[in-house]
DNA sequence: TGTACATCAGTGAACGCGCGTTCACTGATGTAC
DNA sequence: TGTACATCAGTGAACGCGCGTTCACTGATGTAC
């Protein structure tokens, strides 16, 4: 038999045997995810949490003062990681505003299926209050700046053509929101898009947005 | 002081003084739309909507076998309204594919801007599995039936270039749904998206995703 | 038109449950000297 | 290096609450004759 390391990971499931945990604020994030992406947001109670980490009911309060302060802690976290990785996917095609574009979206898109309980949790009804918390709005506000970066280069290289660079940011951030959104949803979803390569369909999705921005001038209505 | 209508209505907040109500069922649909809407999805609950409709939280029984039949039927009402205004759209531009086309988009973001509680249920986390309800989902298969068709169309007529149209049709749903979500979303919406016209948000949107499933043959990837 | 009666749609009290949170407590840790 | 002690991170019992659901019941309705 393998010997223990010599030091369990914060993330044990099972009931830790120390009287201290060591890192019992990370187990009740983890706690907490395992539990909305297994069960639902409405399965994360306090309680539950503490169960999965092997606490008692009271112990998450030395660490969050309530609920709500685990909630947002979820979604600080998660916002924090997508915003890491879009930072990357931005750096990495910084010579090419198209492909900066589409890798974005696409980055997008493989976080909310790789975290769906992050990405739940940061967008979904019920979700901590942005504005409440400056960090949470920090991140986001960096990774809507990223894609809006992206689009006003492209308009510079003549890829897009002119119009309210924010009002087309929000309109990609829709799309792909979107399709995540379809991804990652409940019960709901629409015929077969589970199925497929959610990297394959982001990939589509942000060529066809991309080249629609490229052929009209800013937006037009098209109906009658 | 005007005298009161012989008969008042189903809908009535006020807690009734008969000892049948008249139409106890509508008045529930209608109390958990009321409760999603104004306090989120967590706070529809059985009793706090017999509370709304002034009966004892009993009296739902009568109507709805459990919580869950309740949801059920929201959504399924909510569903049932958004596919007729989607087939009155596609009526309504049945000689223009492009304009059908942008029409079905821009009723879908309008159905959702105007009736958000219903959205949620049916669309949300925890919404009633579309496959065990078949009123549900039929409703749902027509929906998108009117998109994909409308894709087809354009294909046919030169607008759309050639390529799988349940794919293109999942795309376009994907866009016109996170535009949605992000309209009705909870706290975290994206940069102003709340204070623009829905409708305007909805026409630019669906023309640029238009323009760009002409100009590419499919979906290709860009990136690279 | 009047009446008996089955059926329907309510009532109100009660159940057990899991929740968030508080409290006084105790065991473990780490720092000052 | 050893020890006193403040501080920290847990425990376990308890609170009050609102929930979904069940139950025996009763008032109202409508139909058969």
């Amino acid at each position: 038999m393998p010997r223990k390391p010599a030091r369990a990971p914060a993330v044990d499931a099972k009931p830790h045997d120390r009287y201290h945990h060591g890192d019992l604020r990370r187990a009740l994030l983890d706690a907490a995810l395992l539990l909305i992406e297994r069960d639902g947001p409405d399965a994360l109670t306090l309680r539950a949490a503490a169960r999965l980490a092997g606490v008692s009911q009271a112990a998450p309060y030395r660490h969050f003062n309530s609920k709500e302060a685990l909630i947002a802690a979820v979604a600080e976290d998660g916002m924090r990681t997508m915003t890491d990785w879009m930072r990357e996917a931005s750096a990495a095609f910084a010579d090419s505003p198209a492909a900066r574009f589409q890798a974005l979206g696409v980055t997008y898109i493989r976080f909310a299926h790789a975290h769906p309980a992050h990405f739940r949790v940061m967008f979904g009804p019920g979700a901590a209050d942005r504005r409440q918390v400056p960090s949470l709005d920090a991140a986001y506000a960096e990774a809507f700046a990223l894609l809006h970066d992206s689009i006003v280069e492209s308009q510079r290289a003549g890829l897009v053509k002119q119009g309210d660079p924010r009002e087309l940011a929000l309109a990609a951030w829709a799309m792909v929101h979107g399709a995540s959104s379809l991804l990652v949803g409940g019960q709901a979803s629409v015929s077969g898009i589970r199925k497929l390569d959610p990297v394959h369909v982001a990939e589509r999705m942000t060529a066809v947005l991309f080249v629609g921005l490229g052929e009209i001038n800013a937006f037009t209505a098209i109906t009658r």
